[in-house]
RNA sequence: GGCGGCAUAGCCAAGCGGUAAGGCAGAGGUCUGCAAAACCUUUAUACCUCGGUUCAAUUCCGAGUGCCGCCUCCA
């Protein structure tokens, strides 16, 4: 990271070879990377959220191990589904797809997900498309049938070398109908003729408009050249989408179209594939509805991005408590730190050190000496955990396990100043730590895990309230208070008038009162302050 | 039918040849008049079953069971 040049090691599992490998970009400092955007003509749902976040991540983690990423996410915006849609809504095709389109944004932005280096609409594209069609055509890879264009998958030796295929047991298991005009049923459109009514493109072929696996090799050779560093999506599109990506573009080409590919495993409803299809989809809105993006976002990072999750309301509600605990320990330090500046907690230095006779300085257990404590409990080095970190990452990024050391250092950081609160003092040292500790969880979960983006304080109010989240129902914020705010403080100045003089019985008594109309107070050094906790 | 993945504590989930990260929930503790909140501590006699390889297997190999995915649009 901050070492100028020197990367740090990145595995990477490539789809291709089924393994991890070190991965080396064609060009030294820079990235190319490709990944296949939605088709659109729906809200997302939670599976699109964790594909995109999954490569957000991913283009987050390149650029910060020093990488100048070229990040390409294209649009589909002509296709079947569109055209149903659009006449189902008596709309036109490009009102449909640029309202998606928008859509899609909303959501994008509201999870944080980073705009790519470039966004291209497939509509943008066609005349790429037709000429990398026409050429294959002129290869013998391709061929006319009435304005179809179909490529020759057996003009293409490496056909199922990304997805593990071949083309005999795919031909022995087929399933469906075989199209008659096809040579092969594996072959697949370049260009589709258009039906009457359709948006429709001039060609060589006459009127008509691109297949979809075409898009993505024209987008990314527009963008990116005709060698790619890594192309991304998920699971689903390794067959036939990116096989047949490959066909095409590596026949046109005649090099190697991507290095390294990515997938990502699928969000599941109870055990079960997530789709359109199935209609058991969750959108995007309706999580956002009921837990903080950031949730979302941890809820993806606690698995590894190539396995299935299982999406639950209590996973992400389980996702949404380890969050308020990151708030929580960033809120602590930034308690100490304010404390310090008003010198209610004295800095230390080393020197005036341990009077009570201490072990052996440094080396000393760092756990269990409560209390005493003076003797140096810290100095140990930030750099340990950023190594880890990094090792995490880099190891075909494994954010669960990278999640699991800035948990293991926000555990550290808490002791440290919770210890010094209440000794009312910090040695040098430990603060130094707790500094660069800080720099890094910010660092790593802001700019790299896109999280932590709120203001600690407030977010802890916000959302400290139990969820009361129920599956299938909206309105997991609870009832509002049956209270007003001005009430409630006149409630607890009287209460703690009482408290004053003692009077606890009837403070209790009060306090009671408020909680049955949905109000939880708290007591701290600075006052009480009170949380809308709702009525159960 | 072909190909592939997964099976780890109450739940979620890393690890993958030398005897189990992390999170949530639970329990105990610190703090507090008591609470709440926060914080700390703690929670797997062996990681689906049975065989095999090995000095050593949750981790490798084989078989079995269960769940899931791809082969059709799909992130």
């Amino acid at each position: 990271m901050d070492k100028k040049n020197k990367k740090p090691d990145i595995k990477i599992f490539n789809t291709l070879s089924l393994s991890k490998e070190l991965f080396k970009p064609i060009n030294e400092d820079k990235v190319l990377m490709y990944v296949c955007g939605i088709t659109a003509y729906d809200l997302s749902h939670i599976g699109h959220a964790r594909a995109y976040i999954t490569f957000d991540i991913i283009y987050r983690f390149l650029k910060s191990a020093g990488y100048n990423v070229i990040y390409v996410r294209n649009f589909t915006d002509i296709d079947d589904k569109i055209i149903k849609k659009a006449n189902e809504e008596k709309k036109t095709v490009e009102a449909v797809s640029s309202k998606y389109i928008d859509e899609y944004r909303k959501d994008m932005d509201a999870l944080n997900v980073l705009s790519p280096s470039y966004e291209p609409k497939a509509t943008e594209t066609i005349p790429e498309m037709i000429e990398v069609a026409s050429k294959l055509i002129d290869k013998g890879n391709a061929y006319e049938i009435n304005g179809d264009v179909f490529f020759r998958v057996n003009s293409f030796k490496d056909y199922g070398k990304l997805s593990h295929k071949n083309i005999d047991e795919l031909i022995a298991g087929l399933r469906i109908p075989v199209n008659e005009e096809k040579e092969n049923f594996l072959d697949f459109a370049l260009w589709k003729k258009s039906k009457e009514g359709e948006p429709s493109w001039n060609s060589p072929w006459g009127k008509g408009r691109p297949g979809w696996h075409i898009e993505c090799s024209a987008m990314s050779m527009k963008f990116l050249g005709e060698s790619i560093d890594i192309h991304g999506g998920g699971s689903d599109l390794i067959f036939p989408h990116h096989e047949n990506e490959i066909a095409q573009s590596e026949s046109y080409t005649g090099k190697n179209f991507v290095n390294y590919w990515i997938h990502n495993g699928f969000v599941n409803i109870n055990s079960e594939k997530m789709s359109k299809s199935l209609k058991n989809f969750i959108t995007v809105r309706d999580v956002l509805e009921k837990f903080h993006p950031e949730a979302l976002r941890l809820f993806f990072m606690f698995t590894h991005y190539r396995s299935f999750i299982d999406f639950s309301y209590e996973g992400i509600e389980s996702a949404g408590q380890s969050l308020l605990r990151l708030y929580q320990a960033v809120n602590l330090y930034n308690e100490l730190k304010k404390l310090t500046y008003e010198k209610r907690i004295e800095i230390k230095d080393a020197k005036e050190k341990d009077t009570s006779g201490g072990t052996a300085g440094g080396a000393s257990t760092e756990d269990g000496n409560k209390g005493t404590a003076v003797s140096g409990k810290n100095p140990e080095s930030i750099e340990r955990y950023i190594a880890q970190f990094y090792d995490s990452m880099g190891d075909d990024f494994n954010t669960a396990k990278a999640v699991s050391v800035i948990f293991d250092l926000v555990r550290k950081t808490n002791k440290i100043i919770k210890d010094a609160m209440a000794q009312n003092f910090i040695e040098r040292a430990d603060l130094l730590f707790l500094d660069s500790a800080m720099v890094f969880i910010k660092h790593s979960l802001s700019d790299i895990f896109g999280i932590l983006n709120e203001d600690p304080k407030l977010f802890i109010e916000s959302n400290s309230a139990p969820a009361n989240y129920e599956y299938g129902k909206s309105g997991v914020s609870a009832a509002a208070a049956a209270i007003s705010g001005e009430e409630i403080e006149k409630l607890i100045k009287r209460r703690n008038e009482l408290r004053k003089n003692k009077e606890y019985a009837a403070a209790d008594e009060i306090r009671k009162s408020l909680l049955e109309k949905g109000v939880t107070l708290e007591d701290t050094n600075f006052g009480t302050a009170y949380k809308i906790t709702g009525i159960n």
